[in-house]
RNA sequence: GGCCCCAUCGUCUAGCGGCCUAGGACGUAGCCCUCUCACGGCUAAAACGGGAGUUCGAUUCUCCCUGGGGUCACCA
């Protein structure tokens, strides 16, 4: 049979990573297995609703590479696939299990049931409802339904027993009936609630194996008394633990590390996003490490799934986005790299030559502005910046450096790396001093920095040759 | 608090009774390369939470403790 499995999110406005990396897990198990992967919108919660958020789950997809077979933008079989669009399905089946005696009608407003867990909260107990409307009489039922109160289906646990379930990447989990609360299945809305949807639409889509968060773990007990009650198939489950931001605590979407959208502005490449999250919680089972998509697609195995929280780790992001970088050509970094370039600079450079310096030196693209900072303006230094204890320089030997640059400089036409460079290294030599000795005085002339992307000949490459010669006086200058 | 689950370097993890002197990666430190920084190369420090068992032998199996996570909504 054909492995079919689902992401099925909430149009919440953002793109948990920990969501995306359920998505992955669910489309690299389907696609492993050559299954079919769905997406279904839980969009239940009309109070929840935000607008464009539908559209931003489909841009994520399809950005990241995770297509669906089937969706409420494709279409496929077993539609529709969004579920406020099945509300009748969801009544139908409700119904059918109060026929079946494993739902019940409850008509306890929300005052009565505040009032219940308020009260239980106070002695301690666990709050669960009091099962007020569990056996009411077909009268009492029929009288209150005529009279139009409002009313919400809820499931009827046993009292007793125990309700056991397999877990793919937990094992055997066994909960007692006597923990588990009667859940709203229909709320007074007509609409359905999470624990019923689910299992409804699991269901008739032809679910096989569902991929969810562990947060599910403890109600999946009933879920599983609800496939039995209708006598539907159980499918196969993988809860996977949650992603923390540290010990204690959870990614926030305040502090913009919570969702994929906050490392996409802060250029991180998708691909470099998708193989971290990846790793987070999966592993191969071998040592790679950086794996395209399919490659993942190849290799990914429930087994490999582990079952504690991971702590998500952005100096490993880093690494791998760098990694990813550095695996761009020249053109591609530049592309990305344009709308950062254009921000921290405004002087008419050649936009290849500030790749070539940038692209080993690139984490994250958002870097990029604080390492140009340079280029439009000089910066005010210290003329303390010219004393390098390896490099041998002072400001008083940089200043006779500096001095010897400046004319042979003046007297290049072609302003190139390679004539730049001969010319400094010729200099050196027929000095009888360390090449450290000139380039370090120029390139602090032309940054005003200690650290810069790319030596002093680069540098003035980027400038040009009048600015480069202006910086260099404006350094002798400072030193005399 | 009740219930469920989890537990290897700081972090992500490999390990599924002897191959473990516990492997890899990030991060950290040092060295090399070198006009700074970075890249690259090499090296180092760094973990089986604690206690009982089972076994000839436990990181691996069982139990307890501790620690951590999840869940107890007409949210998903």
């Amino acid at each position: 049979m054909k492995i079919r499995t689902r992401f099925a999110p909430s149009p919440t406005g953002y793109m948990h990573v920990g969501n995306l990396r359920t998505a992955l897990y669910a489309y690299l198990l389907a696609k492993h297995e050559g299954g079919d992967f769905i997406l279904r919108i839980e969009d239940t919660d009309q109070e929840r609703y935000v607008d464009g958020a539908v559209d931003l789950i489909y841009k994520t997809l399809a950005e990241t590479g995770l297509v669906h077979d089937e969706g409420p933008d494709i279409g496929g079989d077993y539609g529709p696939y969004i579920q406020s669009e099945r509300r009748d399905i969801y009544k139908k089946y409700a119904e059918e299990l109060v026929e079946k005696g494993a739902a019940y009608y409850c008509f306890c407003d929300k005052e009565r049931l505040d009032r219940v867990r308020e009260q239980q909260e106070k002695a301690k107990l666990p709050s669960k409802y009091d099962g007020h409307c569990r056996n009411l009489s077909k009268e009492e039922i029929e009288e209150k339904l005529a009279a139009g109160v409002p009313y919400v289906i809820r499931q009827k646990i046993p009292r007793s027993g125990s309700t056991t379930f397999e877990d793919m990447v937990f094992g055997k989990i066994t909960a007692p009936n006597d923990t588990l609360d009667d859940n709203v299945l229909l709320k007074s809305d007509g609409l359905p609630t999470y624990n019923f949807a689910n299992v409804v639409d699991d269901h008739l889509m032809n679910i096989t194996h569902i991929i969810r968060g562990s947060e599910y773990l403890s109600s999946t007990p009933k879920y599983n008394l609800l496939y039995e009650a209708f006598g539907w198939e159980i499918p196969k489950y993988v809860h996977c633990s949650p992603v923390m931001k540290e010990a204690g605590k959870k990614l926030s979407k305040r502090e913009g590390d919570a969702s994929y959208e906050d490392f996409r502005v802060k250029g991180y490449l998708k691909d470099a996003i998708l193989n971290y999250i990846a790793l987070l919680g999966w592993s191969p089972g071998d040592d790679r490490e950086i794996m395209s998509l399919d490659e993942m697609v190849q290799a990914f195995n429930v087994a490999g799934i582990s079952k504690s929280p991971a702590i998500f780790d952005i100096d490993k992001l880093n690494w791998i986005n760098g990694e990813y970088i550095r695996r761009l050509s020249l053109d591609e970094f530049t592309e990305i790299a344009m709308p950062f370039y254009k921000e921290a600079v405004k002087r008419d450079v050649d936009y290849s030559l500030l790749s070539s310096c940038l692209h080993n030196r690139t984490e994250k693209f958002a870097d990029i502005p604080e390492q140009l900072d340079f280029i439009d303006e000089l910066p005010d230094y210290s003329p303390e910046l010219y004393t390098h204890k390896k490099m041998k320089t002072t400001p008083e030997n940089s200043l006779e450096a500096l001095e010897k640059i400046l004319p042979i400089l003046e007297g290049i036409d072609n302003w190139e790396h390679d004539t730049i460079h001969d010319a400094m290294i010729d200099l050196a030599t027929s000095l009888e001093l360390k090449n450290g000795r000139i380039l370090w005085p120029l390139r602090v002339a032309l940054s005003g920095k200690a650290f810069t992307p790319g030596g002093g000949i680069e540098i003035a490459c980027i400038l040009g040759k009048a600015e480069s010669l202006d910086r260099i006086r404006r350094g002798i200058e400072k030193l005399s």
